[in-house]
DNA sequence: CATGAATGAGACTTCATTCAT
DNA sequence: CATGAATGAAGTCTCATTCAT
């Protein structure tokens, strides 16, 4: 019984956590870090104010959890594709096309960590250090796979990291885009369009070696 | 002489605002809409705060002008590149190449377009709709030089809107990044590398058509 | 069994609320009253922060008894001295150097006495009252002594209550001082100065006659 | 007349600064600094909770300034008499007495002094510094007139600055017990008894020689 | 009695904006 | 137009206290 009681209080804890984080997730990706007051998160997850601070230091803190929650359900999506063995045009392939469950079922994440570039404004906080983090691990583990793919003759010889910049670059771009206005934009053909352009590049090899 | 003094005022005037966009365009780059105040703004500028609501209804509308007028900056120098007479390939060239000048003559606007995606906080502010306005305007312009270069032959079948946003997503984040951290970064061979993904395309499409 | 379970759980209770007592004690002298919150003192006393309101009505109830129980200490040193049969000059010169011992070794309480004048800001508080009674105590001793003394002609004929409130007033700033600042006091050496001061007055009395 | 509009604003300045230190010395010598609210203060100086932040940095900054404006008036009143021409003995007498106007004339600002020994809470502090400062130099001005005295044979010979202190200690707890308790105290007749017990000794030093 | 999460009033402080000079 | 003191709403965070387990 002593077991089970403590259980129920740690169970009830880390749901009262987690409907903090849901409730600031909306409206941190709806409005951004500075529109949305404690107060606001406080009253969505029906708490009061003084209760977020008994789960978070303060609103930097609880952004920064925010973020590294929402960074692992992406990456526990992603990492799988790019890791797993395989075809390494299937994966990239399969990473961008990804992007378009990512846009339907992580909305507000994406929101999260596009919305504002700079962790929280001032160069050097710890939210600034977490995004870069995930954004080096991203692109590390995608130049990785476009580097395999290279040696195995798959891709043409690009240099792997700027190949996987621009990749990620345009799809955050294509993802934030259909996730912020989600009637305009067909993101399914967006990211067809961009395995395209990615894949033949603009310039047909073959007549560009013989113009050479 | 009524001329004159009239003329002499107006000088007078403009060239305040243009004070104001400066100091205002320094600290926001710097910090961010948020973290710069009014008042911040006046003295850097050497004005009283109430100053600046001669020439700016509120924040807001300082924020709106000073994009307006960075935005023009960087048209000036994007659009006769995209627009003048020539070869696709080399204006695309001279596009991509372009963003090197861009990140070092125009440091501050760079991070006051790009440091926060959505004008100001609330979508469908005025500072929002422009942003978006602009960047259509980008690629737009770009799209029909590639959709030319297209039907010339110079560039393969692709979408040419899609190969538009996904080369001014990825200048973008590379001109970002430099701009951030310019030590850390070297945006000349960013940009060749850059031009290269775009040009070759990840498959080599010889070896391409003969696996196929 | 019955008495002996009743009186254990009374033993257990006390302990208890002295060792809260004791955690709070610490804390108040450190950082007064308003620094130092129950949670903090809770943690301290490796309890819980309810059950801290088990013992005590409030912060300020707890505050209230901790005085008291120091008071009951202090006076536990001094009284013997000012009560006891025997030579008032040498009461008041035992009184005096009681003063290194306190200092040495209720240098939390003589903080918590001294630190703030009034008892807990409101003036007419429990705390405020209970603060001037035992001063009002203590300098009533010490008059009675004095004025035995005088009556003995072992002392000037000065007013008693007038020359134990100097007396008292000057060493809780001297102890006071050393409690503070351990290292830059010499408590010992200031107190026998103190003694100098008081026995011999400021105006030697032989002069003093003569000139007039 | 531009000298004259500058003059003004600035005269208008200073006393809007005066005001709020009128308002907040009133609260604070009546509450103690942590029972008085910014708000508070803004309210009985007649202005916004905003404008007390044009005139101090923060609370802290509020209550050392004070402090500097009281010591200031005190000092002025107190160091013409120890610094001044003229027999040690009158001096000391005429300290003594001027107890008794600045318990008059400056019961707030005794009160603010002598509510909360150290400064501010935690050692270390603006506040904490200055008010030893303050401390400090009033006790090393009262030795020197202590030692002139003793230099010139009409004191006995004790450790002036231990004797300085002595008074000092004495007289503040007098002062600040007729400031709280105006009614329950005359203190007149304690100044008077002040001096007796210092000047006369507790022992009569004829007889004490005698006896030695 | 012990626990400790929840509460919510209230404190301090900032800052966009106004307005009298 | 310029000035800059004044405003006061709003935001972040603390902490004494309660209460269900």
């Amino acid at each position: 019984m002593g077991r089970e009681t403590i259980t129920r209080k740690e169970r009830e804890r880390t749901r009262h956590r987690q409907e903090i984080l849901s409730a600031a997730l909306g409206l941190f990706a709806e409005k951004g870090f500075h529109a949305v007051s404690m107060q606001e998160i406080a009253t969505t997850a029906e708490f009061a104010t003084g209760t977020l601070y008994n789960f978070f230091r303060d609103k930097e803190d609880l952004y920064f959890e925010l973020l590294i929650s929402c960074a692992q359900d992406a990456f526990g999506l992603i990492m799988p594709i790019l890791d797993g063995p395989g075809d390494e045009r299937r994966k990239v392939a399969d990473f961008i096309r990804l992007h378009e469950q990512l846009a339907r079922e992580h909305r507000a994440a994406i929101q999260l960590f596009l919305l504002e570039r700079r962790g929280r404004y001032l160069p050097g906080s710890k939210t600034e250090a977490k995004k870069k983090e995930f954004s080096a691990e991203l692109i590390q583990q995608l130049s990785k796979v476009i580097a395999a793919g290279i040696r195995k003759g798959l891709f043409n010889s690009v240099s792997p990291i700027i190949a996987a910049k621009c990749l990620t670059a345009t799809l955050e771009a294509a993802v934030f885009a259909a996730v912020e206005n989600p009637r305009g934009t067909n993101l399914k053909a967006d990211l067809k369009g961009i395995k395209n352009v990615f894949f033949k590049g603009l310039i047909e090899n073959s007549r560009d070696k013989r113009k050479a």
